[in-house]
DNA sequence: GCTTACCGTAAGTCGTTACTTACCAAATCG
DNA sequence: CGATTTGGTAAGTAACGACTTACGGTAAGC
């Protein structure tokens, strides 16, 4: 089950989001995600465990290659916080909105 | 406006997570946000500053005291992303799976 | 079997960041 | 006006994180 600590320390880094980004239209090997990239394919391997322990994306071996995919868990446990989060705190905006002048508190 | 990548890079700290959960309920002091926090009030500012130019709380000075509150702004920037990068990476997975056999190009 | 391709791990380095204490400015209250 | 409350800023430190090069291990190809 993927951490919600994690997936928010996933999507931190920039490169992550961009090897996220490059999975989007389907599956790839590591080298296939680490060409074009600027950094090295060693620096694109840990990037990809930090994205696979938040449940971000998930692997299989292929011969000596090893194919990674999004992973929609990881993406729900944050759709999850955000839809609850977005709801209550809305709530609250309007109320405060609505209430009468600088009554807060 | 507030920038995508300051939105990440904002929730990617727990503390900064509480905070923001702290104002879920309506807005709050500098000093009621701290009172009850693990860290100083000095930090509380400093992570206030974070969230503020990711455009995820708003501040505004009510005599000696400083008031801050959610930002909708922020969580939409979020939102944004996470309902389309969601959509196109989930039509992509539903294709993978309707493949035939490990046709994985 | 030997070479080649592919990838994960180890170890070390450098920059960033979260935190603390100390200090200063501004508004309120007596 | 002096004292108090409130909070932002400065400076210094310690820990973390992203990166590199070097290495080892496994599957495929000749």
């Amino acid at each position: 089950m993927p951490y919600q600590s994690a997936v928010f320390t996933a999507l931190s880094d920039p490169t992550r989001r961009i090897v996220l980004e490059r999975l989007r239209p389907g599956p790839l090997a590591v080298g296939e995600i680490a060409r074009g990239l600027s950094v090295s394919r060693p620096a694109v391997t840990q990037h990809l465990k930090v994205l696979k322990d938040a449940g971000l994306v998930a692997d299989h071996a292929e011969g000596t290659r090893r194919v990674y995919r999004i992973d929609p868990r990881g993406l729900g446990q944050l759709r999850g916080w955000l839809d609850q989060f977005w709801e209550t705190a809305l709530d609250a905006f309007k109320a405060e909105v609505e209430r009468p002048d600088g009554e807060t508190r």
